[in-house]
DNA sequence: CATGGCCTCTGAAACGATCAACTAAATCGT
DNA sequence: ACGATTTAGTTGATCGTTTCAGAGGCCATG
């Protein structure tokens, strides 16, 4: 069994510079044409496959390849829509570079807990020994320590939420949860549940304590209970965003003594488990209760689910590009958002 | 400015060799707790962020990313529900044991067409520069110079098809095509349009070369063939595998003299597509005329198509398992298959 | 007391490229 | 035909770890 060979062994080969070998792959204006072409010859005969992407990237220091961070397990990545659509828009922009895409799940992380040394390093060990020459950070909490990680290593990070990276893209969270909590009002709910996901996966809870839910989930509660005014709130903690917790958060609803008119979730995720939960035990969504969500995910057409429009996949491309493109130099970008009333929510019914 | 500390440099400050530092984050066994306590303590104090990942996986020869290998853009990957469910059984083995995932659009490689060496280079650039543990090739043909790159490298491949990698998972493509091919002509139909995504996206056309097909699609197409005996078929190749190729294809379809009674296409992506446009067309599927795909993605479920049911996510738990767990060691599986009628097909109307 | 074995820890050699600075030859304008 | 610039290629240092063989110190054993 032969070793197989390196950069040097195919200059010694052709009577070259390892620089020259270098060259010819990574600079090819820096060779004659000719002798460009007799080292890559030389070099495919040798069954060589080109410089070896550790040893490249440690003297380069550049790898090619853009981390995309998670605060849940992987799957997450592929199973919710928001997220693949996040990730789709992204990946729009990283294919004209040449850049790959580092998925790193990074294990979640609650505020309220102290961790010891052990555990923490354990939380980032994945992200500390990945390659990459930035990240993006979407769905991770500002305090966990993966982001202190990178900002040692000085890797450049941009996030979709104030205080993760040093530049981000946003939408008014807020706002336009005012707008909606305006919205259920003006159709008369008077009592209406707050479903919402947040960092800690456990039962449906009635109202936690706010250091458990993400940024973008306290800015949106904050948002409904402005936009609600006067009626009567309540908000349920349903563990992490998937439509599984939805369903079961509309259980924990429905068993509440009385009864709301409407739900409000945080995410289009979980009100599409609420809906088909809801469906499951004989309720009609618009007519017996309103539902709403956040972010119109493609399902939530299809769903006829009321819910705060945002561009998701701009979101991403937007993202990419702060990455990807030195000529985009804003470190902040808010983009717009905007309710899309369907049928799933309607006027208290009598 | 100051530089950011090196591994030596917090060797140096606590009066240890390099080697202990190493050690205090890669194998604490070797060293006294007091020691390792020491040593992380000032390392955290100095700002140093761990071992340099590309020094690390330089030296090591490890890099604990494994690379998904795509032969169509990025956002394919998370696009199309199969990729989706593939990626979300690998991600629950790969999250496990740490692992990242790296994803890697390779460009798409046309089998009938020969390559210059700069275009051959470009079509392999990112994956040369990845660095990566082990790969895994789903939909790229056998031919794709990507698989040659790896292979010098050393880096093992498992794939979903016979010849990508030197492991595979595998369905029983042709035998599956066979049975939803018996299915359709007991159903009654004569006239046949099969309809499959294929490497060159271009317009749909009629009868393609078959070496445009990727190896599961022309097993597909054979099997059809085989299954539906002696009823007129007319295979249409419609391009990448996307729900809009699925919609022009049935415009081509429909744009036929003699209609078929039904449409087969090489998977549940091209099959929604279809359904939407025929919809669109002002046909009943079923009804006026019947629709079947391959996979049975989430999807296929909720819109009543007849399809061959695989065990995508299991495909990608078993390729996870294939590459990170030693004690996997078959080279081959073949996972069942499964006819699922629903009402997307039926007897032929009279 | 000598022997062996374990536990900690060290030293020096890789790992495989790329970079910055430089030289020699070829090309250029005038 | 001369210095100035460009082109083509080289040299030697360097990137920041991990690894492996082994050095001491210490304890238990015979």
């Amino acid at each position: 069994m032969n070793t197989r060979p390196t950069l040097k062994a195919v200059a010694a080969a052709a009577g070259v510079s390892p620089a020259s070998v270098s060259n010819a792959y990574n600079r090819p204006e820096q060779l004659s044409a000719g002798a460009r072409e007799r080292i890559l010859d030389l070099a495919a005969q040798m069954g060589y496959a080109g410089p070896n992407p550790s040893a490249s990237s440690l003297r380069s220091r550049r790898t090619g390849s853009i981390g995309m961070l998670f605060a849940q397990d992987l799957t997450y990545a592929f199973d919710d829509p928001y997220c693949t659509a996040l990730l789709g828009g992204l990946a729009e922009v990283a294919a004209g570079t040449g850049s790959n895409l580092l998925l790193l799940p990074v294990g979640p992380h609650e505020v309220s807990r102290s961790y010891s040394r052990d555990e923490e390093l354990s939380l980032v060990q994945g992200t500390r020994r990945a390659a990459l020459d930035s990240a993006i950070a979407d769905g991770v909490h500002p305090g966990h320590p993966v982001l202190r990680v990178l900002a040692e290593r000085g890797v450049p990070v941009v996030g979709t939420a104030e205080g993760t990276g040093e530049r981000c893209v946003l939408v008014d969270d807020r706002g336009s949860a005012v707008e909606l909590g305006e919205h259920l009002r003006s159709l008369g709910h008077q009592r209406v549940a707050v479903v919402t996901d947040s960092m800690d996966d456990g039962e449906p809870a009635v109202a936690p304590d706010d250091t458990h839910l993400f940024p973008y989930a306290r800015l949106r509660v904050d948002g409904l209970r402005e936009g609600l005014g006067t009626a009567d709130l309540t908000v349920i903690s349903a563990g992490s965003n998937t439509q599984e917790s939805g369903r079961r958060a509309a259980d924990t609803v429905l068993a509440t003594t009385t009864r709301p008119t409407a739900i409000a979730a945080t995410s289009d995720t979980l009100a599409l488990g609420i809906l088909d939960q809801l469906r499951e035990r004989g309720l009609r969504p618009g007519a017996d209760i309103s539902v709403a969500g956040f972010d119109d995910v493609p399902q939530a057409a299809l769903a006829g689910l009321t819910t705060v429009h945002q561009p998701i996949r701009e979101k991403g491309r937007t993202l990419g590009r702060m990455l990807l493109d030195p000529s985009f130099t804003q470190t902040r970008v808010t983009l717009p958002t905007e309710l899309v009333v369907r049928t799933s929510t309607a006027p208290t019914p009598k």
